[in-house]
DNA sequence: TAAAAAAATGTATAAATTTGCAGAGAAAAT
DNA sequence: ATTTTCTCTGCAAATTTATACATTTTTTTA
């Protein structure tokens, strides 16, 4: 749970601030009371497709690459758990219940949300199917659940 | 004239190919009979405004930015030399001078170049104003507009 | 709940990238 | 044409980033 909570402080800072390397990124981190190697957080830039651009002042910048930036913007995201009423996984498909007639937008979020792990979606009326892509677990799609809707692992019950 | 040429293919290759580190792209250009050593590409890569995207297979890929792409796709910039009569330098910025009625869409083309050193354009009717950033010399526009417009230097005469 | 499997992380190191500096080359000025 | 100025580039060093491996933590399964 600690990785999401990093993750979601990255996609954070990366927005708001001018982040040249990451070392730069984990002092910052630390301000905020979070501490890890900078090996990790490698690991946790390419985890979010986080891109580096040239600085037009010569030096570089972390960003967030834009289907990342598309919904950490719209803030669709905040309030999208209430409709959600369970999570079930079935051969190694994710399926959401959400409450009638808001399965469709659940969709749309996650679609736009540009997770490699997720191939696509299907939604039907208050049913999503999340299809991961080969290789990928259905814990690793509700990783990505939680970077999508934050607190998601908490508020969702498993059936 | 040797960086110019580099550049455009820099472009290309980036585009075309999947590269994943300068020493890759290094024996990608000398296949295309171009030498230099990785510390240009460096540079190049910069100048260019190339970016770094984590690849879902694990890498890492190069790839243009927005701005750079989108004119790199549309083709505009091919014939648009026959229409510029003239550059002339005055106050540290350039003028360059159209044949009747083609200032504006040339200036379009510049303007969508997204080049950091053109703070902007003005265009009438047959005269474009190009207005350089702070610092940039207009030498350094002149290499701006080779690189949007590929022959420049050669094709347009200097007043 | 215990055992097994998978994921996350730190350490140390390898790999890749950037940059200061000095010299070569091109363009501009005289 | 010569001098002067500015740009470009290679080299080598410094910095930054990625990764193999071992260990710990979390999740899943029986």
């Amino acid at each position: 749970m600690q990785k999401v909570t990093r993750l979601l402080a990255v996609e954070k800072i990366i927005s708001e601030e001018n982040i040249s390397s990451q070392e730069e990124l984990l002092k910052r981190l630390k301000k905020s009371g979070i501490a890890c190697t900078q090996a990790t957080l490698s690991r946790d830039l390419h985890q979010l497709g986080v891109i580096r651009i040239p600085s037009e002042s010569g030096g570089y910048k972390y960003s967030l690459s834009d289907t990342a930036r598309q919904i950490a913007g719209t803030g669709l995201n905040k309030n999208i758990i209430s409709v959600i009423r369970s999570v079930v996984n079935a051969r190694g498909l994710v399926l959401l219940k959400t409450i009638p007639g808001h399965a469709s937008s659940t969709a749309f979020i996650i679609d736009n949300a540009g997770r490699f792990e997720i191939a696509g979606t299907i939604a039907g009326d208050d049913t999503v199917m999340i299809i991961p892509r080969d290789n990928i677990t259905v814990s690793q799609v509700h990783s990505c659940l939680e970077m999508i809707f934050p607190g998601f692992r908490e508020a969702v019950k498993k059936e």
